[in-house]
Formats: C-alpha cells, sequence, structure tokens
RNA sequence: GGCAAGGUAGCUCAGUCGGUUAGAGCACAGGCUUCAUAAGCCUGGGGUCGCGGGUUCGAGUCCCGCCCUUGCUACCA
C-alpha cells in the first residue's frame, strides 16, 4: 500500500467570536479523520487558519477603541487555546491576515482577471454616513414598509415574513451609529461564474466530490438557473486586502477566506521546506484535498470555490465533506436556555475527551443535525468509556502489576485474533466518516472483551497460589484487548492511547498495532484512566453558560452600546442574584398596579412620605415610602406606582405601613418610582 | 409555495441486492457476581417499521398517493 498524501482542511473560524460547542462538532470531526490517516500511515497534514476579514470585524475593533490587528490577535490565542484543549491537533494554523494568504490572493486574481471572469458594476447600498461604511442588509433596523412593525431588520419582517429591500424600510437606522443611512453607487467587481456552468454541474454531481444530497440541492437551487456574478469586493472602508489592480477596493471576505486554505498550507510549507505546489498543484501524484465544513457554507465550498480553483489551475477538492448543525436536547443552541455554550465554559466543567466520543458515536457521513441528548451524553459516556473500555484495564492491572505480562500470548478462544480482523472494517467506517458505525462495533469488542473477564474470573483464582499463572494469562488477555481498543479508539481518544501506551509500556503509533498482542512485558502501577460524568456537573456548565452566554457578533455588541451607552456602574454597584427562584417562589409576591389618591408629608420623618394607595374599588392602602428625597408630594397624586400588596404590614413609629412601593436607583435624589406603562389598570396584578 | 432529507422499541439510531421469527446501545424488570471509582455478566418485557393503495411467491426495503417532522430556499449570498 503506498501512502496517501492528504490535505485536510476545517473551515476558518470567524476571528468575530468564541468557539462554542456547535463549532467542535466540525474540528473534532475533522481532528477525528486526521488523526485515523495519520494512524494509518499516510501523509496527512491539517491545515486551518483564523477568518479575520470583513465589515464585523472592522467594527467590533472601532467599539473596543483598538486596532484590528490587537483585536484579531487575541482572538486567534483564545481559539487556539480552545483547540488545543480539546486535543485538535492543527498541523498549521494560519490568518487569512497573512503576507502568505495575499501572496495566493494575488495569484488567484490574476488568473481570473487572464480568463476574463471579472466584470465592474455599479451596485446601490445603504451607507451610514457617521460610520463611514456600508452597510449590510443585518446592521439596518426600521419600520417594516408592509405592515409597519418597528424595529426590523434591513432584509425582511419577522412579523409579517414579507421581504424587501433595505431602501425600502421605514425610518430606517444604522445599528452601527444609530445615523440615518442614505443610498449610495459604489463600483464593485463581480466575477462571472456562470461561464463555468457546465463543468460546475459536472464536476458537483460527479458523485465522488460530495454527498448525494448535497448534490441534489445544487442541482435543484443554483445549477437549474443561471448563476448570479458573484460580487468579489467591497467599497473602503474595509479591514481586509486591497485589490492591486483596484485601488479603493478589497477583496470581499468569502473571497480570501477559502484561500486561506492555500495560504495557510503556504505558511506551514515555509516552515518544514515542503513545496506548496506539491500539495496544491495537479501533478503526477497530486495530493487529496479534503474540506470538512458545515451545510450553513455549502455554496461557497462547492460552486464558488471550486471555480476559482479550477480557473486558477489549482487542486480541485477529493471530497467536500458536509455536516449538519449541532443541536441540544432537541433545540437549537439558545442563549437564554444556557445551551450555547463556549467551548472554554464546557472545560471548566467537564472533560474533552468525553465530548470527542460522544460526538464520534453521533457522527455519519450524512449532513444530518446533531443532537446533544446532555442526558445521553451521560450515560453514553459513563457505560461506554468507564463501564466498557476502561474498566478492562482497572479491573485486571492491578493484578500483574508485579509480574507484568505472560510470555507468550495465551489461548483466548479467539477473541484477539478476531477483532485483529475486524480492522479492516473498522477502518472502512473511519475512512467513510461513519464514526458511529465504528464506535459501535469497538463497543461490542468491548462487550465481547469484559464477557471474558467475567468468565475467567481472575480474582476467584488469585485466591489459589496454584493458579498464578492462569491469572497472569486472563489479565495478559484482557489488557491486551484492552489495547487493542486503544488502538481502535485512538483517532477519537488520543489520551486514552497515550494512557494506555504507558500502562503497558509500548507506544501506540500505528493502526497494526492492533495486530499484534504485546507479551513479556511489564504492568505500570495502575492510575485511574478516566472520571465517571456526574449529571450536576452537566446542570453546572448549563448554568454557567447562562452566565457567560452573550458577546458574539459585534452586532450584538453594536446594538446597545453605541445608541444608549449604558455603562456597567450600576450592575456593578448591585451584582447579580446568584441563586435562582423559582416561579413558585416568584408568584408569592403580589405585584399590584396602585393609583396614588393622596400623597403628604410625615412630620418628623426625614425620609418618609405617607402615601394613600386605591387597588380601585372600595378602600385604600396606607404606605410609607422613603422617597421624600426625589419626589415631591404633589407631584404623585394622580399617577399610577407598582406595589407590593402582600408584603406583611409594619408597625413604624408614624403608623402602620400596608404595603411597598417599588423604585430603583442608588438612593438620595437617585430614586426612580416604577410605573406601568398608559393602559393599566389600578387593582391589575403584575406578572 | 418550491427543493431536500427523514418518520423503525420509552430515547438515540442500524437494517446491504426485496428473503426465515425486524436489530443494537441506553432506559426498564428479574437474577447472578462483587475484581473493577455503584463497574461486570445472564435473562426478560417492549415494535401495526407514519397512513393507504400497488408490484411480488415474499415488502421496513421497490412504485404511487397522502399525513407529519426537520432543514434549505423564497431579497442577497
Amino acid at each position: 500500500m503506498t501512502a496517501r498524501r492528504i490535505l485536510v482542511t476545517s473551515a476558518l473560524p470567524y476571528a468575530n467570536g468564541h468557539i462554542h460547542l456547535g463549532h467542535l462538532v466540525e474540528y473534532i470531526q475533522t481532528d477525528i479523520w486526521v488523526r485515523f490517516q495519520k494512524l494509518r500511515g499516510n501523509r496527512c497534514i491539517y491545515i486551518c487558519a483564523d477568518d479575520t476579514h470583513g465589515t464585523a470585524i472592522m467594527i467590533r475593533a472601532r467599539q473596543e477603541g483598538r486596532s484590528e490587528d490587537a483585536m484579531i490577535a487575541d482572538m486567534r490565542e483564545a481559539h487556539l487555546r480552545d483547540f488545543s484543549a480539546f486535543d485538535v491537533a492543527f498541523d498549521n494554523y494560519g490568518s487569512t491576515h497573512s503576507e502568505y494568504n495575499r501572496q495566493v490572493c494575488h495569484e488567484v486574481w490574476t488568473s481570473l482577471r487572464a480568463a476574463g471572469l471579472v466584470i465592474e458594476k455599479n451596485v446601490t447600498q445603504l451607507f451610514d454616513p457617521k460610520a463611514k461604511t456600508f452597510l449590510a442588509d443585518r446592521f439596518v433596523k426600521g419600520t417594516c414598509p408592509k405592515c409597519q412593525a418597528p424595529d426590523q431588520y434591513g432584509d425582511n419582517c419577522d412579523k409579517c415574513g414579507s421581504t424587501y429591500s433595505p431602501a425600502d424600510l421605514i425610518n430606517p437606522v444604522s445599528t452601527l451609529s444609530g445615523a440615518t443611512p442614505e443610498l449610495r453607487s459604489a463600483k464593485h467587481l463581480f466575477v462571472e461564474i456562470e461561464k463555468l456552468h457546465d463543468w460546475l454541474t459536472e464536476w458537483t454531481q460527479s458523485g465522488l466530490h460530495l454527498q448525494d444530497e448535497v448534490a441534489n440541492y445544487l442541482k435543484g437551487h443554483f445549477l437549474g438557473e443561471p448563476l448570479r456574478d458573484w460580487d468579489v469586493s467591497r467599497p473602503a472602508p474595509y479591514f481586509g486586502f486591497e485589490i492591486p489592480d483596484s485601488p479603493g477596493d478589497y477583496w470581499y471576505v468569502w473571497f480570501d477566506a477559502p484561500i486561506g486554505y492555500i495560504g495557510s498550507t503556504a505558511e506551514w510549507c515555509a516552515k518544514n521546506g515542503e513545496k506548496l505546489d506539491d500539495w496544491w498543484r495537479p501533478g503526477t501524484a497530486p495530493a487529496e484535498i479534503h474540506h470538512f465544513i458545515g451545510k450553513d457554507i455549502t455554496y461557497f465550498h462547492t460552486l464558488f470555490w471550486p471555480a476559482m480553483l479550477k480557473t486558477a489551475g489549482l487542486n480541485l477538492p477529493e471530497r467536500v465533506h458536509i455536516h449538519g448543525f449541532l443541536t441540544v436536547d432537541g433545540e437549537k443552541m439558545s442563549k437564554t436556555k444556557g445551551t450555547f455554550v463556549q467551548a472554554s465554559t464546557y472545560l471548566k466543567h467537564l472533560d474533552p475527551s468525553w465530548l470527542r466520543y460522544y460526538y464520534a458515536t453521533k457522527l455519519g457521513s450524512r449532513l444530518d443535525d446533531l443532537d446533544l441528548n446532555l442526558e445521553e451524553f451521560a450515560t453514553k459516556v459513563n457505560s461506554d468509556l468507564v463501564g466498557k473500555v476502561v474498566n478492562l484495564a482497572s479491573r485486571t492491572a492491578r493484578f500483574v502489576e508485579a509480574v507484568g505480562l505472560s510470555s507468550t500470548y495465551p489461548d483466548d478462544g479467539g477473541l484477539f485474533r478476531e477483532a485483529a480482523a475486524q480492522a479492516d472494517s473498522i477502518a472502512a467506517a473511519y475512512e467513510g466518516c461513519d464514526f458511529n458505525g465504528a464506535m459501535r462495533q469497538i463497543m461490542a469488542l468491548a462487550d465481547r472483551a469484559n464477557k471474558y473477564v467475567d468468565e475467567q474470573a481472575p480474582w476467584t483464582l488469585r485466591k489459589d497460589p496454584a493458579r498464578a499463572a492462569d491469572v497472569q494469562n486472563a489479565c495478559t488477555v484482557t489488557l491486551n484487548l484492552f489495547r487493542q481498543i486503544a488502538v481502535y479508539l485512538a483517532p477519537v481518544l488520543p489520551r486514552l492511547a497515550t494512557q494506555a501506551s504507558q500502562l503497558l509500556q509500548q507506544p501506540i503509533t500505528r493502526w497494526e498495532d492492533s495486530q499484534t498482542p504485546l507479551v513479556g512485558t511489564s504492568v505500570t502501577r495502575f492510575e485511574h484512566l478516566m472520571k465517571r460524568v456526574e449529571l450536576a456537573q452537566v446542570q453546572a456548565m448549563i448554568e454557567d453558560g447562562k452566565q457567560t452566554a452573550p458577546e458574539t457578533t459585534a452586532e450584538a455588541a453594536a446594538v446597545p452600546s453605541t445608541p444608549w451607552n449604558d455603562g456597567p456602574e450600576q450592575i456593578a454597584a448591585e451584582p447579580l442574584v446568584a441563586e435562582h427562584c423559582t416561579i413558585d417562589d416568584f408568584v408569592k409576591v403580589d405585584l399590584r398596579v396602585a393609583r396614588v389618591v393622596a400623597a403628604n408629608e410625615v412630620v418628623g420623618a426625614d425620609k418618609l412620605l405617607q402615601l394613600t394607595l386605591s387597588l380601585g374599588g372600595e378602600g385604600t392602602r396606607n404606605v410609607f415610602a422613603g422617597i421624600k428625597s426625589a419626589y415631591k408630594p404633589e407631584d404623585l397624586v394622580g399617577r399610577l406606582v407598582i406595589l407590593c400588596a402582600n408584603l406583611a404590614p409594619r408597625k413604624m413609629k408614624f403608623g402602620i405601613s400596608e404595603g411597598m412601593v417599588l423604585a430603583a436607583g442608588a438612593g438620595g435624589k437617585e430614586i426612580f418610582l416604577l410605573n406601568p406603562d398608559s393602559g393599566a389598570k389600578p387593582g391589575h396584578r403584575v406578572h
């Protein structure tokens, strides 16, 4: 078998947000596949980079008052920290904002020009005069022209579902600066991808490069009609690379992002004395390129990207592996539910190996969505990894610490040989990205091994000194079966492979290590290999996720900060209560809308006003409120307030207070009574 | 609305070219065991394979219709 040369990529994470569990589906999937290829002895490099360009990065850097370079440097560090904690091992992790990438962009661009595919057209877009930038649809909000719903994004209305152009919005506002955008026209550069239509049809439909459902999707959606020209430039200001033959214009982020795969490879080549052309030019023995991406970016990777590569005379992907989205407990990840868990949050509570294994058991070759069911996560990890796999070692290793493994491999009824014979079938599952099938096969092996231990019962044999050899033999078999499983699982659980290597004093480096049992070697002192998942830890992570959730997109950061300038002082003065209250706790407090029918100074009181409140109908409440420093009695009469109506009555120096009026603020002049929006009536309960 | 994928045990899923009595793991019930961080082994209950028709000696599997779920799409990309 000649070793294949394989170049593998994951999609480039955007330098605008942290890595979360959804991202990790892809990086773990790719990393498993790469580790598998390496274990098999193939020449395989795993290439990735940060995707650093675009409006969102530019805006966010501005808001943080620092350069884009400083911002993307920080984010890169955070990304790398997360990846390495999850054992995602890149051969090179570059940046689209590198000279390597600029160089490749130039080359591809030159080819596109030379092929006559680039044309100019004017594009009219909303422009923010204050932020001095053109606005993508999602950076504009206004009133829906169809149904008048306020606060809708520039492209469609989520109230009535209609779609429109941002220019049609009533009272449009830039979410970046709060300014009113104006229409402006600017020159853009387009790639006439339609000229490659026939070739793309053939390439996508050939059945080798894409999953069937993806090929069908493209056929029905894009390839069934003329392909629209692709807008690949943005006018300044834009954080990116300026187009050399079109000063003032920058390549759109989606132009240089996939090229980042090549740019990052170039960086790796420079560091390792390799030639870029050996990997990206179709030579006599071309490298296989494999892209792993999520289904949301199918379009870019299956139409534009191949078109660019083809035009530039570069190597086309052997296969684009497309996966689905992550859901948690059957629902979309949600910040409020705490299921939008960042990688760093996960790491505070749980072991990364657990997630690698769980994802492996759920990943198939199709682009189905993957559900992280938290309860299943715990039971699966516990019963498979701790109960079956690790348990093999922990129930036998101690018995042979002193004597080591038998000097010849004992009769095990063919267990090891049969499991070794399954290597090809397991390898085929890995190769085809059917990790879930691979895990099933491997766990069946672990079941058989546990049954063997049970039948041999070395703990019983051990009581009879005459049978010491039998104990050693039973443990030799079990530990070899364990090691064999550790080899098969090595792409998924590199740490377990290392631990098994240490325990049995023999490194696991190749897939073939599964084929020959170890004999006559010593066994080190046994240490626990893996802890169980406690459901409480999982819940703690979800709670934590609720706290750490926000801060991801420039959009989210932009909306509150610019128009309102809300600072953190208030919440810092009185931090949020960490402990939750239940809905039952909440309904114990009976809050009511009340009318102030009379208000008076209290003689002898420094802070109090005496209020007479009506909840409608007969009767009134007498309430003393400590708001004298901020309100005059005459200003209060007639207005509505919110009253805690079932607060226990309290006898005060000046009389009995029958409730409490709700107000916010630090005290002194800073007291702000709550009042309901107009329409509320005295007696209404606050829910 | 259009396109795609799916609907199999309580849950997550496998089921090849149509072929005996439809499978696995988890969960559940009972038993055994007590080496292993409450781990392990055995046994068992549990299914109208979404619904209706058709082809066939034979359909979870192929064909037609319908219902439902999810995703994509509907302006842009």
